[in-house]
DNA sequence: CATGCCAAG
DNA sequence: CTTGTCATG
């Protein structure tokens, strides 16, 4: 039995002030995705590791060696990662701090991916679509692989794509929004036509939502006007055991320490 | 019996969120002049402008016209003010947010300065070199209109600059600093020497200080390591009038709504 | 060490 | 609306 949560922290050093530390010490989850960490190891507070690591976490971190104070994805597992890599052999992309995966005993495989956002009819549209691309053909290895070495494998983090209409609240008025665009959804769906299991919607197939992310801008998070946009995609021996998954709230406006709320998955059985 | 002062608020924005509506409230001064104000009139949040005008203060701003979110001097008067004038007839600097006079019913005239700040050796020490040629010629023209006309005058500012070996804490190591160069204390003693007082060394002629500005680094504001740069310069008939001078130092660090401390002067009589 | 600006989300 | 950066102080 076994837990993997992901959570998009908007900056891990405000994120760290607002209560995450607190989240960390009660998710059941013994690896943590995050997306948008937004530092490089050094410049983490003395504080904030030394918290982390009292708690029984290793931390692994990929910041943006492209942009100061941008991107950054990072795994923390109760057990010590027993190989990590970085990127997924994508020159354009993997110095940028958006994707990690870490290897832990037992033979499952964690990634952290941090999708690039983009904004439609413009060039980080582009780029968006190309990491579509490269990645989707790296999901796709990454599957095959396991299916024939017998690891599971989970893949976390904020993809910027909500894949169906059940996945924002006003998806008539964003059909041509970046996130939602027919082409985008269209990835999604071939990614889970390959064998990947989104495990949220396994559990919650008919459901609107549960949305995983808010604008700060207005009363967006109090009226629940979101956007499901934090995936967490398994392989089939994971999706098997799943015994649960969905999304950690949080209680109030006031308690919140991102802009999205963390996803976590609960599996039955010994795996991960 | 009235009183002016003058307060370098870094960020009028910042300072109301941190108490500067208190201070104004409970001061005794009857016109303020503010510095680094950083904000054009329409940026000032409606419950800071409307408090103010509750307390029964005008306000005269001029903000910084060639760079967002800079300097900006400004007067606060309970009198209205009859005349304004922006600049002091320097091309240079006059849309620089860095001077502003207003003429007061009966008689006294209120200028509020924000001389640049230097760096010692680069061209920043130039520009305030040029204004410290510009302004000393308007403040000694100043001076000399008041006598004829019998008007007197207070120009309360930042002056980026400490006159003698009892402004500053370590005037030894600072030698070379900018604030306290050779050629700028002689600047500052020819303007005295023309006949304007420095009002709160008068009051106070062979006391260490007292400080303004402490820099928010270290636990400069705790140890009293600090510069006298905010300074009343006024005519010889508020010299003649003045019944106190001094700095209104905050009692804690956590009271503070500036790294600068509001220096005050008070008159007997009528004036201003 | 704090300000307001900025690009980004 | 919030993040971290930056130039400036």
């Amino acid at each position: 039995m076994g837990a993997v949560a992901t959570a998009n922290v908007n900056g891990i050093r405000a994120a760290a002030t607002k209560g995450l530390l607190d989240w960390l010490a009660g998710t059941p989850a013994t690896a943590v995705c995050l997306q948008e960490v937004r530092a490089r190891p050094e410049e983490l507070p003395a504080a904030f590791t030394d918290a982390v690591a009292a708690q029984g976490w290793h931390l692994r971190l990929a910041p943006s060696e492209t942009a100061k104070g941008r991107n950054g994805v990072a795994v923390l597992s109760r057990a010590e990662p027993e190989v990590v890599r970085i990127g997924f052999g994508d020159p354009a992309t993997d110095l940028d701090g958006r994707y990690l995966e870490v290897d832990l005993p037992g033979g499952t495989t964690v990634a952290s991916l941090y999708l690039p956002k983009g904004v439609a009819g413009t060039d980080k549209q582009d780029a968006k679509d190309r990491f579509l691309k490269t990645f989707g053909d790296h999901l796709r290895a990454a599957f095959d692989r396991c299916a024939a070495t017998g690891r599971e494998m989970v893949v976390g983090g904020d993809w910027n794509l909500a894949p169906t209409e059940l996945d924002l609240r006003n998806w008539r008025n964003n059909q041509r929004s970046s996130g939602f665009l027919p082409h985008e959804r269209e990835w999604f769906a071939a990614v889970l036509e390959h064998g990947w299991t989104d495990a949220v919607r396994a559990v919650h197939p008919d459901t609107d939502g549960p949305y995983s992310w808010w604008t700060y801008r207005g009363r967006a998070f109090d009226n629940d006007v979101g956007w499901r946009i934090d995936h967490l995609l398994v392989t089939p021996g994971l999706a098997a055991a799943t015994a649960g998954a969905g999304v950690d709230r949080a209680p109030s406006h006031d308690r919140r320490w991102s802009d999205h709320a963390a996803v976590t998955v609960r599996f039955a059985g010994a795996a991960p």
